[in-house]
RNA sequence: GCCGAUAUAGCUCAAUUUGGCAGAGCAAUUGACUUGUAAUCAAUAGGUUGUCAGUUCGAUUCUGACUAUCGGCUCCA
């Protein structure tokens, strides 16, 4: 959070954070100071405890102090160095706080100039500010110290791992709870428990393994409804269709370079072993070689391209264990991926149409609150980006003027570029509030030259072709999970697994509801007739918790009308039509896609 | 992988504080009821309390290790 957003709540939570860390010191008198800065739903705070263990009953302890220093309403003052003294100043202030130290020299480094330290009672830090005037002015009952978590020293896993206390902060107890309630209802639309209440997915971590996930028959409709949309729609937009093994020698990711770049993403190899020296098979990370050999199989002229190759692509990657999370980060995955082959003055003209299927699909799913982000190299780690320097700044700047152009906002992420070029990725929140990757689209230099990939250009000669890699519906297993959070369960009847659930009111109408049932199935609508012993009342409400999207209701009215009533999922008002009218208003919303519910979008 | 929390029936949760035969609702099964817009009644079945050790006469409860899940860090679609 910045403190331009909302200047008292910036103040609020930072100086939270402050009297945290003066709580902390009381009760841990050794412990070191890393960053305290506010974030998004509050502040925290990281500590180097040493060898202390910090459980959640710390927390209440800490909380106390919290309120106690509060209550104290101690002054914030505010004292000034230049980078000429704060290195003497601190070895006299804070002489055992190693972690300040070396910020200071970081930020002199980066050219700062001003050096500012706030007090407060007992307690000083390193700070820019701006604080609240006195610890008074603090909401005592609109923070709540929340997590614990360990936290890279500046974000960095080679170096220590601190602890990090995490605290929600707003400026009234109403705000908080109104958080916490917000929550709660984000829990409650989860896609791991709605995945499991409705079928959608399972996990079987001792037999098959975690992270790969048994797909349900009624997720598999999902995922094949979402198949064949995005085959249709990347038809008319002028792809091709490949498929690939799941296997391939070492051989190609020396030659894509993911190796060993990439290796620790990776399943280890299987090895047979052979006569003079064994082979090795990866399982594999990315559908791009395998394309890339498929599109350098054959001469290609300039006048071929752009060439786009799709595919749903099942990749497998090694994730490491807790970066793995219900269908949002998986170590199986099936991608909505495809490459386009293209010279570079096609460039500009492809990624706007690119841009345009992606808001055509948005659009359908009726997906709105995502935001663009241009991901480049990183000052730091440069050895993971692949390639030379102007290629880099070539592909960076391309994909920056095609944005600005098309008028998208976007924001930069440093050091998010894929290894073999800049991307712009797709980001949605999901429910919780967490940020994750949907789509991208990524510029590639490198491939076709580790390829060797060429095209025949008007003048009769080789040229290298620029490679697009995007993927508008990311995997099935995120796209779904984001899917199911967004909707609530609920989807939309083209690719709900159950789209009409029949409900006879009595028995006297089961042949009626069967006939009616299988003149749906052969137009290939996945119907189901409730005929259990439940109360009419009871199959209301089963059928409503399935949240399946369109309910007949058949009574003898019906049966002698030939008729329906059509009760839709989350919409008050009932439909009474003729049977064959009902026939054709499905078919019809079911081709179009029609969604008639907003989603939820992010509600945290 | 690291930090913290959690693990009881298919699901949601009790009991364990002080070690002594593990309990409810929903779901399931069976029977009765055939119902006009969100829970009909009754009966039955369902558990090596995540796994493996240790302490103990006795462990679901205490200790330890492991595994998995959740929230973070790092990594990423």
């Amino acid at each position: 959070m910045e403190h331009k957003d909302n200047p008292k709540l910036y103040e609020i939570r930072h100086s939270l954070a402050h009297v945290l860390a003066q709580a902390v010191q009381k009760k841990y008198p050794d412990v070191k100071l890393g960053f305290g800065p506010p974030v998004e739903t509050g502040f925290y705070y990281d500590f180097d405890f040493g060898d202390v263990q910090i459980n959640e009953k710390d927390l209440k302890d800490f909380t106390k102090q919290m309120k106690k220093i509060i209550n104290q309403k101690q002054e914030f003052v505010r004292s000034e160095y230049t980078a000429d003294n704060v290195e003497e100043a601190i070895a006299d202030i804070l002489p055992n706080e190693t972690y300040k130290h070396e910020n200071i020299r970081n930020l002199k480094e980066r050219g700062v100039k001003d050096f500012t330290f706030y007090q407060n009672g007992p307690f000083i830090d390193l700070c820019e500010g701006l604080h609240v005037a006195h610890t008074g002015e603090l909401p005592i009952k609109g923070f709540k110290l929340d997590s614990i978590a360990g936290a890279y020293w500046l974000g960095s896993e080679k170096n220590k791992q601190l602890t990090r206390i995490y605290g929600l902060a707003f400026e009234t107890n109403e705000e908080l709870r109104s958080y916490l309630e917000r929550r709660q209802m984000a829990e409650k639309f989860d896609h791991k428990k709605l995945g499991k209440e409705l079928g959608i997915f399972h996990v079987e971590p001792d037999l098959v393994g975690k992270g790969l996930i048994l797909w349900l028959p009624n997720g598999t409709v999902i995922r094949d409804e979402i198949e064949k949309y995005a085959k249709e729609i990347e038809f008319r937009y002028g792809y091709k269709r490949v498929h690939t093994p799941h296997l391939t020698k070492a051989e190609l990711y020396h030659t894509s370079q993911h190796l060993p770049a990439y290796e620790e993403s990776m399943y280890p190899p299987m090895v047979l072993p052979d006569e003079d020296s064994d082979t090795k098979y990866y399982l594999k990370p990315m559908n791009c070689p395998h394309h890339h050999l498929i599109y350098g199989s054959q001469q290609h002229s300039y006048r071929d391209l752009p060439m786009r190759l799709a595919e749903y692509g099942t990749c497998y990657r090694f994730e490491r264990s807790g970066e793995l999370s219900g269908l949002i980060r998986v170590r199986c995955m099936t991608m909505n991926d495809a490459h386009i082959y293209l010279r570079l003055d096609q460039f500009e003209e492809e990624f706007k149409r690119t841009i345009q299927m992606y808001q055509e699909l948005y659009d359908t799913f009726k997906l709105s609150e995502y935001s663009f982000r241009l991901s480049v190299r990183g000052k730091e780690n440069s050895e993971k980006f692949k390639g030379d320097a102007a290629m880099w700044d070539k592909a960076e700047k391309l994909l920056a003027k095609v944005m600005d152009e098309l008028g998208l906002d976007y924001f930069v992420g440093e050091g998010e570029g894929a290894f073999y070029g800049p991307k712009i990725d797709i980001q949605f929140k999901n429910l919780m509030g967490r940020e994750e990757t949907v789509s991208t689209i990524q510029v590639d230099f490198l491939s076709a030259q580790n390829f060797g990939l060429t095209f025949i250009n008007e003048e009769g000669k080789e040229e290298v072709p620029v490679i697009i890699h995007r993927a508008p519906l990311s995997t099935h297993e995120r796209f779904i999970s984001f899917l199911l959070e967004y909707y609530g369960g609920a989807f939309p009847t083209w690719c709900s697994p159950i789209q009409v659930s029949i409900i006879p009111v009595a028995e006297d109408c089961y042949a009626y509801a069967d006939a009616l049932a299988a003149e749906l199935t052969s137009d290939f609508m996945r119907v189901k007739v409730d005929k259990s012993s439940n109360s009419f009342n009871k199959k209301i409400r089963n059928n409503t918790v399935q949240k399946i999207p369109n309910m007949l209701i058949i009574g003898a009215k019906e049966v002698e009308e030939e008729s329906v009533t059509l009760r839709r999922y989350g919409i008050k008002e009932q439909e009474y039509l003729s049977r064959a009218d009902f026939i054709a208003l499905l078919k019809q919303e079911i081709a179009d896609r029609v969604m008639h519910r907003e989603p939820m979008g992010s509600i945290i």
